[in-house]
DNA sequence: ATTAAGATCTTAATTGATTAAGAGCGCGGA
DNA sequence: TCCGCGCTCTTAATCAATTAAGATCTTAAT
């Protein structure tokens, strides 16, 4: 009474395993009488059903799409871009009628067994790192892998949107208003942990890829306004918070000359950003304009922000996947909007 | 070359398949030399690494955690109570190293094959509505479950908060307060769609039993109160959201004599109701009072709620599925609060 | 009466690993 | 020289199903 399996019941009938097997999977090459019988003594002996790893072994397929996060996820939960993501994705699963299962990839810690022994069909995997040991294991499963924002792996399919052009038309929007004194924060380029001003080489160094390119994007548009970037203060966080926001922004208006345009690539930063003017006084857009990213916590705010069709980029990345059709895109970029709203405006006169 | 198992790796090696199996699972079993002429001939024939199913298969464990949610995932996680709730669960299933299967249970459609094939050790369930299919299905599996607000399930762990006291208390503080006109919007009640008003007998016949509990609390507390329940308007909501809050407001602030108090059983609502007394130039609390439930959006607006240990709910969820300990406790009610904050005041003078 | 077609059930191969127990062998000690 | 021990590796059982192909037995048509 330990185990039930089919064969507990084939036993307890005198019929072949075979024949258990047809009455719970195909019930019409048996006759009712007997799938009757069977049925009753399943019950009776407390039979669970087909075991499902085994079911899965015979089957060869796995009714599950891996996801791999690169923070913990009780973290990547607190982001609402990652949220709206993960609803997309989750469409796409539910369409298809395959289980989502969520790998943790504990923060510091790198293991990755959980990768090793993931009962999937498929990896989805977001915003790695560069060179984090979970990609290397994913790949070695050679499974199905779509990589969401970063990083690019050659020879599979990419989705996201085209981060320096996103992080340039940012930049553009405030050079375009004016805007000369510029000062930037980011979260989300190293995993040190690291918060405060970060230079040129420091800059050029983070370990993620998608941020490298919204920044270079910024930089590209600066240089060619003629603005200095060696000269653009930039504060780096993190964590992305609100109250790390205010942070930056801190730190960002207390510098002399006081930055007229700040540009950050999280609204949840932004926010935190716009917090800080507050607590000194300052009128947005008057004497700040503040640039948030992603489109995620916006509106309500009134924050000029560039807008990522996130839910499109988790249901499309588990499209790819699921749809079983062989011709898979290698690099789908999506497109992004500049939102212009109430936080950026003309450059104060000097 | 269609297919790298241990055997073909052994065959080319001459070698038997239990050696290579040693080579990956447990290296101090074999001679340096060969375990790497093994891994070499891995590498070359593009072995995966063993098969995660037929290990979880021979193990007898599948490293996973079924999560069951009475809603679509794209529509659960606008929930930021069910964020929360997940955010806990994450964080017991990263300590454990195990992953979080999400299965899909699609809206209306009760087909409920996912369960089955789920490859999973346990199951956590969330919310589901009373007789729904799955419940019955998780149950035939025979695994560990703990069931997370509803339906409660004798025999299984539960855990959840004290919904008729907690609703008793929502109530009672605005008729502590003098309030005798209340108004309440809930939603959730039951999965027909349905938006409008709502008379006892569909309030009594909700399919979801913590929301039925939390109903009976506001109605206790009201009765106690001396206030005849049959007039309390009631509006019932398909959707939870602040748009459907709103029209709830506009509904209940409609009816003449006006409520000067209105019970929500959700934040959101709750905010939605403020948007509708704005609406109408009310003067919260002054003419009127609001309350929310489960404390997950209300701090910014100022919103009296209820307030519900949901991330803990979650990690103590996944503990008690994931620690291994025999003795699993049968009801787990963990603690709520009644948080008073600006949207609530002494009733308005008649 | 004969044959074919259906219905029902069985045989046996297959899915891809893990692991206790055993076998062969070289080596050190008595 | 012989014994026992440790190191490597193999044998074979086991995990729990699915399913093509074959075996029986009815039934119906010719």
């Amino acid at each position: 009474m330990t185990k039930v399996t089919l064969q507990t019941i084939a036993d307890r009938l005198g019929v072949s395993r075979a024949t258990v097997s047809y009455a719970f999977s195909r019930p019409d090459q048996l006759s009712d009488g007997l799938r009757q019988r069977i049925m009753e003594v399943a019950d009776e002996l407390g039979y669970a059903g087909p075991n499902p790893t085994a079911r899965s072994l015979r089957l060869g397929r796995a009714g599950a799409l891996g996801l791999l996060f690169s923070e913990t996820l009780a973290y990547a939960f607190a982001d609402p871009y990652a949220i709206a993501f993960f609803q997309g994705l989750a469409t796409a699963a539910e369409d298809a009628g395959v289980g989502l299962l969520i790998l943790p990839l504990p923060h510091g810690d790198r293991r990755t067994e959980t990768v090793r022994d993931a009962v999937v069909d498929a990896f989805c995997v977001v915003s790695l790192p560069d060179g984090h040991p979970a990609l290397a294991e994913v790949l070695a499963r050679k499974l199905p892998v779509v990589v969401v924002d970063e990083p690019y792996v050659p020879g599979h399919p990419f989705v996201g949107i085209d981060e320096p052009r996103a992080g340039a038309e940012a930049a553009a929007h405030v050079l375009g208003l004016g805007h000369r004194r510029i000062g930037v924060a980011m979260v989300g380029l190293h995993e040190d942990g690291h918060t405060g001003w970060a230079d040129t080489a420091r800059q050029e160094s983070a370990a993620f890829e998608a941020m490298r390119g919204r920044l270079r994007g910024y930089r590209t548009a600066c240089e060619q306004a003629g603005v200095d970037w060696a000269a653009v203060p930039f504060f780096e966080l993190a964590r992305n918070s609100r109250e790390a926001g205010r942070r930056a922004g801190h730190a960002l208006l207390d510098r002399d000359p006081r930055p007229t345009a700040i540009l950050t690539n999280t609204d949840v930063l932004a926010l935190g950003v716009l917090d800080a003017a507050a607590d000194l006084g300052l009128d947005v857009p008057g004497e700040l304009s503040v640039v948030g990213f992603s489109d995620s916590a916006a509106e309500e705010a009134g924050l000029t922000t560039i807008r990522q069709p996130k839910q499109e980029i988790g249901e499309i990345a588990g499209r790819i996947l699921l749809s079983g059709v062989a011709a898979k895109p290698e690099r789908l970029t999506l497109p992004h909007e500049l939102i212009v709203r109430g936080s950026t405006g003309p450059a104060p006169l000097p």
